[in-house]
RNA sequence: GGAGGGAUCGCAUAGAGGCCUAGUGCGCGAGCCUGGAAAGUUCGUUUCCGCGUAAGCGGAUCGGGGGUUCGAAUCCCCCUCCCUCCGCCA
């Protein structure tokens, strides 16, 4: 959410933001403008009369007899007035704020402008792309050969999108989130398992909702699925106020993640790399204001990313997204692909971005400066692990001739083994 | 699922229709005192919105939302969360 005041006086900037974030379908601006000022004064008239309510009560309590039954007469006028003007106020306080929640975070000005996922911008390429000398296998043609995927009784079980894995495949996924569990508490990170349930009020919080309801699922008492940690993370201290000398605050959390994928019905249906329910290790950091700060942590997180990848030897580029294909919450978001071999593409496996206080407006977070002012946290989150899509990535490049996986050496602590072959039955 | 008890200023507590403009203690800040400190002492100390250069003034705010009343922290209704006990359960 942004401060209204911000938007009065920039309501041009908020403007270009609806337009080149594809979001004029949502909310007009104008209309907005609008209804803050017809706010403004409504607001101004119920004060005058709820001071003189208040005037009058005054007095009344000092009063006895035929004053005080005078007095009482005339403030039953006035309160009957304000009860109208009241209603007023609320109707149009609850359209603008109804309003505002679908008001964007105007993007970074290194931010393209674009339509779509065509102008994202590469910003780099790292790592070597692997070669074979044999017909690379997709992951799920790997993962039946080896026993560890099944995706026909998953869906079977699971519905469409579902998905078992088995004996090492469990293993493997378990041995890449825990290195990304070690490797981001070694940054510094506390490490959180959170609530995969949460109410609405955290998803609308983090900025998923309004926009993202329909990707989210929600259980029979209103409570909705989280799609990322980030959710629980971020909202860890909603409501609160924190010190400025204990930020930043780093927060990781491990949980399992549901989305609906409803805008993606035919895409990547083979395998496990959309899927409905998924495990995630995200970080996110709660800073003092100031956009220098931010992007200084949006820069670092990327980098704790970077090391996991390069570490399990996956080569990958750096995206700047561009302005269409970032959240209406976001100033500025990278998404970092990882290489699959059987598509002859990079993937997205990782997504990194930074809001200012639109999150923390929206969630209530704010700190104490070192003036005692009280002041709202600049968030940001990241991703450290994602699988099982990561997963098919590691079965993607590390495969054999013989259809078996070498074991990225970071991993093989984790696993206990160097290969993973098919069992023989 | 059932039965009770709670939620008040940063913390702890008082408060039971108008003496609440929410008291007191602790904490915190400033001053006085002191060679310096402690102690003592005086004043200040919720947050948000509006007007104002400012001092200040007005409005809201006692978990949240409704209601009764000229007037609600206080009475009534609904909700949320926390605690105790019973039942069920990993």
């Amino acid at each position: 959410m942004l401060d209204i005041k911000f938007i009065r006086e920039n309501s041009d900037l908020v403007k270009n933001a609806v337009k080149v974030k594809k979001l004029e379908n949502t909310v007009d601006i104008d209309e907005v403008l609008r209804l803050d000022k017809s706010y403004g004064d409504i607001l101004k008239r119920v004060e005058d009369h709820r001071g003189l309510k208040n005037e009058l009560s005054n007095t009344i309590s000092k009063l006895t007899g035929e004053e005080r039954e005078k007095l009482i007469v005339e403030a039953t006028g006035v309160k009957g007035e304000l009860e109208i003007l009241e209603a007023k106020l609320k109707g149009t306080k609850t359209k603008l704020d109804e309003m505002l929640l679908w008001v964007p975070n105007p993007q970074a000005v290194d931010v393209p402008v674009g339509n779509g996922e065509e102008d994202n911008v590469s910003l780099r390429k790292e790592g070597k792309i692997p070669t074979f000398d044999f017909k690379v296998k997709n992951h799920l043609e790997l993962g039946i050969n080896l026993g560890i995927i099944d995706t026909e009784r998953g869906a079977k079980i699971g519905g469409f999108r579902g998905y078992f894995l088995k004996n090492d495949g469990v293993d493997l996924e378990k041995a890449l989130l825990n290195y990304a569990t070690d490797l981001i508490k070694s940054k510094g990170f506390d490490f959180y398992t959170v609530p995969w349930m949460v109410k609405p009020q955290y998803l609308v919080g983090t900025g998923y909702f309004p926009w993202g309801e329909e990707d989210h699922y929600k259980n029979q008492d209103g409570m909705g699925l989280i799609g990322t940690a980030e959710v629980s993370l971020t909202s860890y201290y909603a409501g609160e106020v924190l010190e400025e000398k204990d930020l930043p605050i780093k927060l990781a959390g491990i949980s399992s993640c549901f989305r609906r994928e409803i805008g993606s019905y035919g895409k990547d249906t083979r395998g496990i790399f959309r899927v409905h329910q998924f495990m995630k290790v995200e970080q996110v950091v709660l800073l003092p204001e100031g956009e220098e700060l931010s992007r200084e942590w949006h820069e670092r997180m990327l980098g704790y990313s970077e090391e996991f990848l390069k570490n399990l030897g996956l080569s990958y580029q750096i995206l700047l997204m561009c302005s269409a294909d970032m959240g209406a919450g976001q100033r500025k978001k990278y998404d970092i692909e990882t290489w699959f071999p059987s598509q002859n593409k990079y993937r997205e496996t990782h997504s990194d971005s930074y809001f200012l206080d639109f999150q923390s407006r929206r969630l209530n977070i704010k700190y104490k400066d070192s003036k005692g002012k009280l002041k709202y946290v600049s968030t940001l989150n990241n991703t450290v692990a994602a699988t099982p899509r990561l997963m098919a990535a590691v079965l993607e490049n590390y495969q054999q001739k013989d259809g078996s996986i070498k074991v990225p050496k970071v991993l093989q602590k984790y696993m206990g083994k160097k290969l993973i072959k098919a069992k023989k039955n």
